[in-house]
DNA sequence: TGGTGTGATGAAAACGGTTACATGAAATTC
DNA sequence: GAATTTCATGTAACCGTTTTCATCACACCA
């Protein structure tokens, strides 16, 4: 049926073990037995079976991907980050995603191990019990996303949430906004705490006269318009939320108010995902370099693999870039322009 | 250093045969023999090495998926669904997208094998020389948005791209247009061909009279907006794109050339990614269930793993739904509300 | 009581690779 | 030319699990 490399030994004459070194690139194997071994595989096409390659080197040479229930743009730029650095890194990758609860995931999570040499991590769920419980010490990891408060035990990962909810704060501010309101995300959600850390401190070092004015959303559309139609009742000059899908909602709330963007409120958001540019007006936010955080886990999962003794744990955190547009009522041009540079940039930390 | 059966077994003060009978809940095992494995299993923190079980049961519960370099809604969509439906059949997902070349897919595949138990094909590199040379017949697989010309070898699924493009030419008709032109995509992709036969025959069917008015772009916004320009010498009615990033290069290609949509000019869509209900106009599309292509692609490849024997291969149609927006001038609402059902919908075939 | 069926258990053979070690021939050294 | 090194190759052990087959105790039946 399959052909194993029994019968490539057969077929080129020599023991399996001259096959095994001849088709991994072992030095002693002389160059006559090297060609007909790789013809004798060639013809047969054989295919080394992985799990039995494994079972002895101790290695899968894939890793498994934890991620939450969240579609659209951001998974598939983060799935896209770091399907590329595991290629790089010549490892699989083993996803498993849309997990709705922490048994869900604690499940996926356990079905993994044996099968993958990392893991990498980003769950609302993962908090410290849930690492303790279900992230075994021998096998390396990564996290993404999540308050790391186990002694540094594992190598973290994170946007510049801070810094650039701070940045929002202080350009909305530059442009003269005195009545910031906050609509940000669910309170269990760390970025949303980050967010929400950012605004505050925004707040407080460029406005110390101003009164913070922070709502709750949850991240989505729909809670964006709910949200908004409170905030409107704040009457703030500009408003600022923890994501762009809660400004798209905010901008229609403001629409059915009567009032119009950013002529009576300027509106920002947060993650820049691709609709933001397209929409009327175009929405200021500050950018995430989702692929580039998927892809620096990886190559640190990677790195971890490879080398776990000179590996040293650390924690990250990728710059974020304010991106201004016209729903913050800074310029005002309105028909997007396709391919351009979208807009003039601002790095933070 | 990793708990092995055999610590287990001594640990229970039996044999690895009765451990792996009573872990995997076999019935010729005491009830008092299967606690105490069960207990020292449990205080061990054993877990089942999974490259040796699949060695000896050839089965790996997991599955491919090869995936062209593609990002967005679309994406994140088909992943979603793979998702989900894997987990519905404990199959874990191996994943692997963003290859560029022929190549490149071809390696991807090739270090699959062994790997997993079935593969989930969706590749513009799968022609037939492609799957011949890279598709061993005895690895269940199901093909995605590809021409299958091996004698019906495969099972695939694929999008209504004919009916719903049909569709469309059909009810732009019905808006009383006559000068439809068409920005397709690569002459090469097959979603493309379809989408544009779908044109055609739409065309010779509804508007006999009329002149196809077909032009060949690549997807993009870029070439949406090169190709736009174009097609406006033509001094079309309406311009219908083979999907909606094309779409949005188009709309401000008519911006620039002064003229409004769909007053001076009707736009269309194909795909209905998230973005084209948050456009001004938004954009009327067909809408395409990836999430569902996805998922039963995948339980298709479930059946065919679970059994081979009485698995039979078929050609599955999945149906396309017009949204009607108001880019085509059917309707003149224009801010999009929140969470409503988008609009009025056909589903053709 | 002796034969027989039954059901729990253990020993050992797979599965398909890698690799330590043994072997023997050729090359090198004296 | 004998001793010794070198080096390509083969033999066999091993990785951790499942599963076949043999074994053995036990109850059952005549």
């Amino acid at each position: 049926m399959t052909v194993t490399i029994k019968d490539v030994a057969k077929a080129a004459g020599v023991s399996v073990a001259s096959v095994s070194r001849a088709l991994n690139g072992h030095q002693s194997v002389t160059e006559g037995t090297r060609r007909r071994v790789r013809e004798a595989a060639e013809r047969l096409k054989y295919i080394p079976h992985g799990a039995a390659r494994s079972l002895i080197t101790r290695r899968t040479h894939a890793v498994g991907a934890l991620l939450p229930d969240l579609h659209g743009a951001f998974f598939s730029e983060l799935i896209r980050g770091i399907d590329l650095a595991a290629r790089a890194h010549g490892l699989h990758l083993l996803l498993s995603s849309s997990h709705g609860s922490a048994q869900e995931a604690a499940a996926a999570l356990q079905s993994m191990r044996g099968r993958v040499d990392g893991l990498l991590v980003m769950s609302p769920h993962a908090d410290d019990a849930f690492l303790r419980e279900n992230l075994s010490p021998n096998l390396p990891s990564v996290l993404m996303n999540v308050r790391n408060g186990l002694g540094h035990q594992y190598t973290t990962l994170m946007p510049d949430n801070v810094g650039g909810a701070r940045a929002m704060v202080e350009h909305l501010a530059a442009c003269g906004h005195r009545r910031i309101a906050f609509i940000g995300g669910p309170a269990v959600n760390f970025d949303a705490q980050e967010r929400l850390r950012g605004y505050m401190e925004g707040m407080a070092s460029v406005l110390p006269d101003a009164t913070a004015l922070s709502l709750e959303g949850d991240f989505t559309e729909e809670s964006g318009h709910r949200m908004g139609r409170e905030a409107l009742k704040l009457s703030p000059s500009a408003i600022f939320c923890a994501n762009d899908m809660m400004a798209i909602g905010c901008l229609s709330a403001i629409r059915e108010a009567g009032l119009s963007v950013p002529q009576d409120v300027a509106l920002a958001g947060f993650d820049d995902i691709p609709m933001a540019r397209y929409l009327t007006p175009p929405l200021t936010t500050v950018h995430v370099a989702i692929a580039e955080l998927g892809s620096s886990a990886l190559t640190q999962l990677a790195m971890a693999v490879e080398s776990p003794d000179t590996y040293v744990v650390s924690e990250q955190t990728l710059p974020t870039e304010l991106v201004i547009r016209d729903s913050c009522g800074f310029r005002a041009t309105s028909v997007p322009s396709p391919r351009g540079r979208p807009a003039p940039a601002i790095t933070t930390a």
